[in-house]
DNA sequence: TTGTACGCGTTATCAC
DNA sequence: GTGATAACGCGTACAA
């Protein structure tokens, strides 16, 4: 930027003896010149190697364009694919995003979204868990949140408790004994919280034999294999010869407790049901084929930042900013089965598109 | 940023009968106030609620502090990963991130690269294939690329030269009968390339019986496993009873073709060994851990920020911008032995740390 | 140590 | 349809 003097609006007016006023017309009014003068412009522009300022027209006119995301992590597909989506969405708005990695350290979140109001973001799209609803509702400008508290700010998320329902109706429906549902801590603020609900709810209601493992899963393979052995172990003893439904909370715990068995027998047992949650790759790629709760990435995604441009396109109207009530869209999961519920195909066979 | 006027430092000079200069100074260089001034400021600030802005301050000082990326996409582990490591740099050297996925679209990403410019990035990361390194050398700024072509700017790649050959070299220590590589159509300028080459030049030179299938690889589950199907059925055609070494791709590939010989045979042959590319978190997952050439993607990534650091500080001094000559890191891959080349463990032990 | 005056490159407001 | 002029908020010689 410092280099070499950059051509501005003020050379080209020099050179065309227009005016610099007109010369920016030429981009946010074009209608308004005739066209001669426009083609004398462009002509300049191309002549003179004009590069546009975007930096000084924020300036002027307090527009930046600017979004602001928080990502907890980019090691999760689910986040990853949701960020892809997010900024997917520039074709379709023009926002362009500033993007953090929020490690979920409460004071490093907070310097990074006070970054982010420094260079005058627009609107902010958060999901990691760290700052509070309130506290966003606070920063002033518009806030969406994908799946997580929400209470204060707008947010989307996925019908976690229809999730949650669809899954272990599933599992009911193909007459299990018992059903089980492995899951972490989750807060009831948080839409994930709705799975363990609906599980709990189902069984209660339908009067199901059931069994709920908390659990506080490990971040990497080998600490969630450990933890889920013992669990196997638990399952094997107390529910010997029964037929076992088991929804466990996502895909990659899902894969690991279905490497668990196969390692002991060798194949997946009869009598053990398998459904995850989230439609990670892996639960494609799993050497059995797992059925899962897919959540609607690309939805959630375009509803997130269509929400957040509405409530940006009412900022700019309106002077004395009203607090807005926020608005909470829910997206529904789909339920995608495949053979850890549906029961394996014999091995050799082409796998079903999926 | 329009709404209801917000404090600046004129603002705060008049409450603190300082001058706007001495402000600035506050923020800039403190020390060359008074204890007391500083004190005073500071609760003025407090006071009025002044929230700083950078964007005013870039169109004065001309430091944007922003680094444009472009991915190809975040679907691939190994660019969420390489997105994830660059953007945790923000820690060690304060630049922001405005990132756009660029889906090898030419005219896509050259748009992309012109919002780029005109936000006055200061440096730009390119990770994606569609503009040659001879365009991206004219934009005047540094760029730096990760695993492409690069003959006309910096960049920073893995040794795929020496992965290959750590990878070639592992199978024929396990005395296979014959070497087989699979792999998609590379470029010769493209760094991956160096994997084939590797391949090619150990089987030669140590004279062993080998084939290198090359084969348009699918983007998703299926069409990978139709095409790696007929591949499985000629290698167990061609070499009957011999001992098979295969060095695939990348490791969403090898977790394939070990599904497909799993529900052929129930397990991984004898006569099977396979090794993968990029130690994927599938590698670690699958049913049976798949030895992979790992990418060192944190030292990568750092590397990439810091090349382009360097040269975003050279630029700040000295005013006739030199054109410097390129620089090519090259980062060693790290082999990882796991048991579709060490042999399987018996089924229902633990894991191996990994 | 502090202040004055101007520049950064664009847009907004009037006026013609 | 076009132009002059004043913002926008901060940095920086240069002066005091």
């Amino acid at each position: 930027m410092r280099n070499n003097k950059n051509v501005t609006f003020s050379d080209i007016a020099k050179y065309t003896h227009f005016s610099k006023t007109t010369i920016s017309r030429y981009f946010n009014n074009p209608d308004s010149l005739t066209l001669e003068n426009q083609q004398i412009i462009s002509d300049a522009l191309e002549k003179l190697n004009y590069k546009e300022n975007k930096v000084a027209r924020i300036l002027a006119n307090g527009k930046t364009e600017f979004i602001g995301i928080i990502v907890p992590d980019l090691y999760h597909h689910y986040y990853s694919e949701m960020l892809n989506q997010i900024l997917a969405t520039y074709e379709e708005f023009g926002y362009k995003f500033l993007v953090f990695i929020g490690d979920e350290q409460e004071e490093i979140e907070r310097r990074y979204i006070q970054e982010l109001m420094a260079y005058k973001i627009e609107g902010l799209i958060i999901m990691s868990h760290s700052i509070s609803s309130r506290e966003l509702a606070d920063l002033q400008i518009p806030v969406v949140t994908i799946e997580r508290e929400d209470q204060y700010v707008s947010s989307v998320n996925t019908d976690n408790y229809m999730g949650g329902y669809q899954a272990t109706s599933l599992l009911a429906r193909h007459k299990c004994d018992v059903l089980i549902h492995i899951n972490s801590l989750a807060s009831e603020s948080v839409p994930a919280y709705g799975r363990i609900q609906a599980f709990r709810d189902f069984c209660t209601e339908k009067k199901l034999k059931h069994q709920v493992f908390i659990r506080e899963m490990g971040r990497n393979y080998d600490t969630s294999y450990r933890i889920l052995l013992p669990i196997v172990e638990e399952l094997e003893q107390n529910y010997h010869g029964m037929k076992k439904g088991i929804f466990i909370s996502n895909d990659t715990d899902a894969n690991i407790l279905l490497n668990i068995l196969i390692r002991k027998y060798g194949t997946l047992p009869d009598d053990y049901l398998i459904i995850g949650f989230d439609n990670s790759p892996i639960s494609r790629e799993a050497i059995i084929p797992i059925s899962t709760i897919g959540q609607q990435i690309d939805t959630i995604a375009h509803e997130a930042v269509s929400l957040l441009v509405n409530q940006m396109n009412e900022r700019r109207k309106r002077r004395p900013v009203l607090t807005d009530k926020p608005i909470h869209k829910i997206i529904t999961p789909i339920l995608i089965r495949r053979e850890t519920t549906e029961g394996c195909q014999p091995w050799g066979e082409e796998p079903n598109a999926n």
